[in-house]
DNA sequence: GTTTGCATGTAATTCGTTACATGATTCT
DNA sequence: AGAATCATGTAACGAATTACATGCAAAC
């Protein structure tokens, strides 16, 4: 089976919350999801042309002629809802980083040190920003329905979690970096 | 700058290791890295084409007029290293389970219990065989030799920390959601 | 009045996957 | 004798990125 359109699912998933114009989605991309999710522009404006024809969105009135107002069908729910229930497929993972640490036996020790100090200090900029929002939500400053509050807490949990481990495992690579090299 | 093809470098540091086929490639891939990167034979090959065209490997003799054996030249080295010593590129990310749970807000909660489940078991059994590999490495069933070890090592433990951190968050928003819904 | 943000789209390109096609060698 | 593994490649396709192109509206 080949890789499927992720793009059409996301942008059904954003439309079922609510109706808006490609920049919306955009947008909420940026935003919202931004940290597990990406979108462009270039992909966004074709893959709505081509639900908006298999009939998965429609186009609601819209104050302005230039503002492609879309909403979500009934079908265009119920396909949604097909996707959301099957389990996410396998992504086979490529992290250049690491990669790179692989072949890196024969750099200057120096070189290997400042490679990982680097990364730790942009997972370490990561966390900052992480915990930020998390304080936000928990303000209450980012407006949501109690209801979907757990369901954009939990990525950002994610998030937190992953990138403590790795700024961990960063400071045990270096120790045994320093001790045996 | 556009995204670079990172087949090239993940070839090319293969290939400083050990001179191979394209077959060797592919093998190399899918048992020593296959936790961090992967490649497929439908790209390798013209990428080796690429690459001799390049000058950046060239063809060794031999035993066998059908195994085209490469080895990395010294200007395949010096742009090897090139690359190896610039910071990693960021790398755009997409977890599709996490788009999936951001929607899930109107599913049945057992449905979305599972889905949390599901995807903490398939991580345990992620961590059982990263724990084999890792008791083989210091065991020393893998033939590596003392100054590899840790390039071999690190991005294990990488994928044994990651793999914890997510397990622990399965717990969490599984408990938030007992408690909660 | 100029910059920033809103808004939509197309074209070119590249990367990577999958399927297809073929055949030799080794193991059981 | 047949299955598994070794070995190399091409073709078709699809997904996603980047660059290009355009113009209105609001804020400063």
């Amino acid at each position: 089976m080949a890789i499927k359109n992720k793009t059409r699912y996301a942008i059904l998933g954003i439309l079922s919350i609510h109706s808006g114009t490609g920049y919306d989605i955009k947008k909420y991309c940026d935003t919202v999801i931004v940290n597990f999710w990406n979108e462009n522009f270039g992909h966004i404006y074709p893959v709505l042309s081509q639900l908006l024809n298999e009939g998965l969105i429609k186009t609601e009135n819209s104050p302005s002629p230039r503002k492609k107002i879309y909403a979500i069908t009934e079908q265009g729910r119920t396909e949604f809802l097909n996707w959301l229930i099957e389990p996410a497929e396998y992504q086979p993972v490529r992290s250049e980083f690491l990669l790179k640490l692989t072949f890196s036996s024969n750099l200057p020790k120096d070189n290997i040190i400042s490679m990982l100090t680097d990364y730790q200090q942009m997972h370490h900029e990561r966390l900052t920003g992480y915990k930020k929002i998390q304080d936000d939500l928990k303000k209450g400053i980012t407006e949501i329905t109690p209801h979907r509050e757990l369901f954009l807490y939990a990525p950002l949990r994610y998030g937190i979690l992953s990138t403590e481990a790795v700024i961990s495992w960063c400071d045990e690579i270096l120790m045994a970096l320093r001790n045996k090299l």
